[in-house]
Parts: structure tokens; C-alpha cells; sequence
RNA sequence: GCCGACAUAGCUUAGUUGGUGGAGCGGUGGACUGUUAAUCCACAGGUCGCAGGUUCGAGUCCUGCUGUCGGCGCCA
């Protein structure tokens, strides 16, 4: 045990002196320190109490705890000062840790502390209960304008360490595959889609557009690595107005050379299985928080994900009395409904090829379709990954464009790889915010971003 | 681009056929407590989104505007 120094409160150190932090709250509640003095830096989360005793909810990255602060033991002049921190002020406590029989477990027995962040009764932390209990589920207008301080309640938190998981399970499954990350740039020249949905960006008196995907500029790098990566964000000025949507989106994307549509739909399986299974091992705690059924991730991570071809999905439709002509693209309604069948993910491939543009490579075996695949996420969630095999010879790419009516000129860098060695590849783009609100069974695609943005929203 | 809702205190909201806008949380002061979304008393805090209109009188009815939210199409 440490020696018990008094820790007064009084200036901060400013003179240089480091301020690390040695003890974590987690830590504290998993019993590690049971009977020791330890040291918290944090917040006050919530406070309550009379003259004679306080007790204060500490919180910090990893968890909250009660600590009890009496006067008797700390004196009038600390008593006083940690009796006037307001919710969110940050404070430093020393105390001996006490395991309870309370319902809390774990607190505080507060000897010494300090405020070290002040908050101005005048202008409170806005967040209040009212607020929150009213977002759980749905976000209000108030707590996306103050998304800033929002951050740092227990659902956004839980929700963030959840999001920085699945990242890590994208760059872990990637990685272990000696897939090379490779970085295309933001700013571009031409699109991926249609042009309507470019965000147009003045460039020294020329126009440049933010990127939609890292995909062409993936395939020029095919013949150099061969298996490659990425997490970046795109963009889409698309003016949707729904729970999947956001202008700025995180991408992450593959591809690989010698590989046709089933070779890249097996990545796309195997990689979603990863991210839930990394979920179940390192986020179950935060997952059962926020109240998402553990059992449906646990399918999620051990199950096969069906694939259909787009011909069987327009049959079963029509059988379900949904109208639809064959040729069309799916839409959200239509694939709820075929969703509804399937309690994991599932594949749709071999569109026809007049719905998709023309990256993507008519069936050798019946050009009426092109070998792509979306993966749909059930619990109507939608489509989380689209992908497939690229059109990789000079001609059928030229062809394709043509008959596309899209302009040569923008794509000649992308002609070319094709003239140079072309081989068989494909890639797909996963949409890793909706997979996160997906698998943390978010309301909203908003819930699991820091700073959402939309076609109505650019701040904070 | 299209369709639909909503806008009252810092937050969440009540507000009847149009007749002087209330409460809970948060804040301040006090009481009290091994409390735990503590409790109790008091106080402060409102251009009822903005601009017009109807009316003796508008938070309430009408028109326009602005903003936000929800949904569709599009997609990841």
C-alpha cells in the first residue's frame, strides 16, 4: 500500500510536471485495487449529499464510480470545494478503495482531492437526464447540436468503443490475409457513380470532386499488390433522408487480383464474421448495455450467409405479391421484404447487367448479368457491402463505357490498367457505420459516428 | 428531388371551445440523509421559432418564411 500523504487541494502543477494517470476506474471495479490507496482523475457524473458527507460519481474512460467524501475525514476547505463541482467538472481524488456490500460494489473512501476543471454554475452542462432519456433510442435536435458534449455520456461512449472494435477487426482481418493498406487520394477528377452524387470542391480555379470510393484508383495499384485494403471516408451528396445514410460515410474497401465475384464474397463473409465475433470477445459487456440481444450476434458470427442470384430474389418477390419487373435495381423496400426471410446476412448476386454501371463484368456464362453481389444485413438494416468482379479486358471495358454513354477521357487512367497485363480481379466496399449500427443494434446510422453529417447537418 | 410531422424556460414537456403560460430535471439558497435518477421547502429562469393576418383579445385559428425531425428515391 502507499504511504497516506495528504493531498491538499491548491495551485495545479504548471510547472511542466507530468500529470499521468495511474489508475483506471475499470480497474478499480474489477477489485485490483480493493483496500489500497489509489489516485482518479475524472468527472463528476452525478453528486449528492449533506454537510456532513458527499457522495460523488466518478466517471472516466473505463467506467463510474461512487466516491464518499466526509468532511470529517477531508476538512472544511476540500469538503467545500468538491461539494460546489458541478456534473462534468474534472477532478483529482485520492482515497482508499473499498469493496462493498452495497449495490455499486466498489467506491472511494475519499481522503484528499481537488477540482481541477471548473463549471460555471451560470452556464451548467447542458445534457441532463431530460435530454438523454428522451435520445435513448432517437436523437433530439439538442443533442445533435451539442453532439460535442453528447460524446462523452454512456451511450455515445459505448457506442464509440464499440465502433473503434470493429475498425480494429477490419485492419486485423485484412492484415492477417497480407493485404497491403494502400491509401487513394480525396480530392479526384471523375466519379465512381453517377456524377449527381459528386461533392463538387473549387481547386485553384479548376473543379475536383470528393472521392465516392477508393475503388478505381485501388485497381491501378492490383498489379502492384496484388491483396489490398483500406479504411477511408467517402462522400455523397445525396440528399437521403434515412436511418443508412450519412454525405460522409467510412469505407472499407478491398481488393484482390486472380479473383472473381466468389473469391471477393468470401472475404466479405468471412470478414463480417470476424467483426461480430471480435465484438462478442471485446465489446459483450457494452453490447448487453445497450441492450442488443447477444444471441443474434453470436449467429451472426457463426452462420453461413445464403447467396441468391438476383432472378431467384425477383421470383420470390413476385411470389410474395410484390410488384416488380425483372431488370429493375432493388430498392430499400424490396429488400426488407426479401430480409425478412433471413435471420443472418445474406447475398444477392448476378444483377442484370443494364442496373449496374460498367465496372462491373457481364457473366461470361449469360451477359444479360453481371457478376457483382450486394450483402444484405437483416433486422432491416439493408445493404452493408456491394462488390463483385471488375470488367477487366480493354475491350469489354470500352465497351461497357460505351454503351454507358460515360465519357471516355475521365477514365483513361483506368483504361490503361486493363491495357497493361489486365488479370481477373474484383473488390467490394463495406459500409463499416452501418455495419456498426447493424451489430450494436443503433436506431440510427447517426448513433455510431462522432460528428454525423447529412444533406441538413455540417455541425458541430 | 418528393411526401409527412413538429417548433412553449438551459433540457423534457403540459397548456381544454381563443380569455393574465404550469410541472419535472438542471441552477441558486436552505433543511436533511450511507445517499445512489436521493428526498423536502423556497427562489431565479419565457419575445410561446420569425413575419404578417383574423379577433375586443392569439401559445391556441389562418397565410408565408425559417429551422429541425421522420419517410421515399439513390446507395455503403
Amino acid at each position: 500500500m502507499l504511504a497516506r500523504q495528504p493531498y491538499t487541494s491548491g495551485p495545479l502543477r504548471h510547472s511542466g510536471e507530468p500529470m499521468t494517470k495511474e489508475f483506471w476506474i475499470g480497474d478499480v471495479l474489477s477489485g485490483k485495487y480493493d483496500s489500497s490507496e489509489v489516485e482518479l482523475c475524472g468527472w463528476v457524473h452525478r453528486t449528492r449529499g449533506s454537510k456532513k458527507i458527499r457522495f460523488l460519481v466518478l466517471r472516466d474512460s473505463t467506467g463510474t464510480l461512487q466516491c464518499v467524501i466526509k468532511r470529517e475525514i477531508v476538512g472544511d476547505e476540500c469538503f467545500e470545494s468538491l461539494s460546489n463541482a458541478l456534473i462534468e467538472s474534472s477532478i483529482r481524488v485520492k482515497g482508499i478503495v473499498k469493496n462493498t456490500d452495497r449495490e455499486h460494489g466498489h467506491e472511494l473512501v475519499v481522503e484528499s482531492g481537488i477540482v481541477i476543471g471548473h463549471v460555471n454554475p451560470e452556464n451548467p452542462f447542458p445534457i441532463t437526464e431530460s435530454a438523454m432519456s428522451e435520445a435513448d433510442g432517437g436523437e433530439t435536435e439538442f443533442l445533435l447540436d451539442n453532439r460535442h458534449l453528447y460524446l462523452r455520456t454512456g451511450r455515445m461512449t459505448k457506442m464509440l468503443k464499440i465502433r473503434s472494435t470493429v475498425f480494429g477487426a477490419v485492419h486485423s482481418y485484412f492484415r492477417d490475409r497480407e493485404f497491403i493498406e494502400y491509401q487513394a487520394p480525396n480530392f479526384v477528377a471523375g466519379a465512381v457513380e453517377g456524377g449527381s452524387t459528386l461533392f463538387e470542391v473549387p481547386y485553384f480555379g479548376k473543379k475536383a470532386y470528393l472521392t465516392q470510393s477508393w475503388q478505381l484508383y485501388a485497381e491501378a495499384a492490383m498489379p502492384a499488390l496484388e491483396r489490398l485494403y483500406t479504411i477511408a471516408p467517402s462522400f455523397r451528396a445525396e440528399k437521403s433522408r434515412t436511418r443508412r445514410h450519412l454525405t460522409e460515410f467510412w469505407h472499407a474497401e478491398m481488393e484482390i487480383a486472380w479473383g472473381g465475384n466468389v473469391e471477393v464474397m468470401n472475404h466479405g463473409e468471412a470478414l463480417v464474421r470476424s467483426i461480430a465475433g471480435t465484438l462478442l470477445e471485446e465489446r459483450e459487456g457494452e453490447l448487453i448495455e445497450l441492450g442488443r440481444d447477444i444471441g443474434l450476434i453470436q449467429n451472426y458470427a457463426d452462420s453461413k450467409y445464403p447467396r441468391m442470384r438476383y432472378d431467384e430474389a425477383i421470383e420470390a418477390l413476385q411470389q410474395k405479391g410484390v410488384s416488380v419487373e425483372w431488370g429493375q435495381d432493388l430498392d430499400y423496400s424490396k429488400e426488407k421484404v426479401l430480409t425478412q426471410d433471413f435471420d443472418v446476412p445474406h447475398f444477392l448476386t448476378h444483377y442484370p447487367r443494364i442496373a449496374k454501371p460498367f465496372y462491373h463484368r457481364p457473366d461470361p456464362d449469360d451477359p444479360k448479368y453481371v457478376l457483382c453481389h450486394d450483402l444484405l444485413a437483416p433486422e432491416g438494416y439493408g445493404e452493408i457491402i456491394g462488390g463483385g468482379e471488375r470488367t477487366w479486358s480493354e475491350s469489354e471495358i470500352l465497351e461497357r463505357i460505351d454503351e454507358e454513354g460515360t465519357p471516355r477521357e475521365p477514365y483513361e487512367f483506368y483504361i490503361d490498367v486493363r491495357r497493361y497485363g489486365g488479370v481477373p480481379h474484383g473488390g467490394f466496399g463495406m459500409g463499416i457505420d452501418r455495419v456498426c449500427a447493424w451489430l450494436s443494434g443503433a436506431d440510427h446510422i447517426r448513433e455510431t459516428i462522432p460528428f454525423p453529417r447529412d444533406s441538413r447537418r455540417v455541425t458541430p
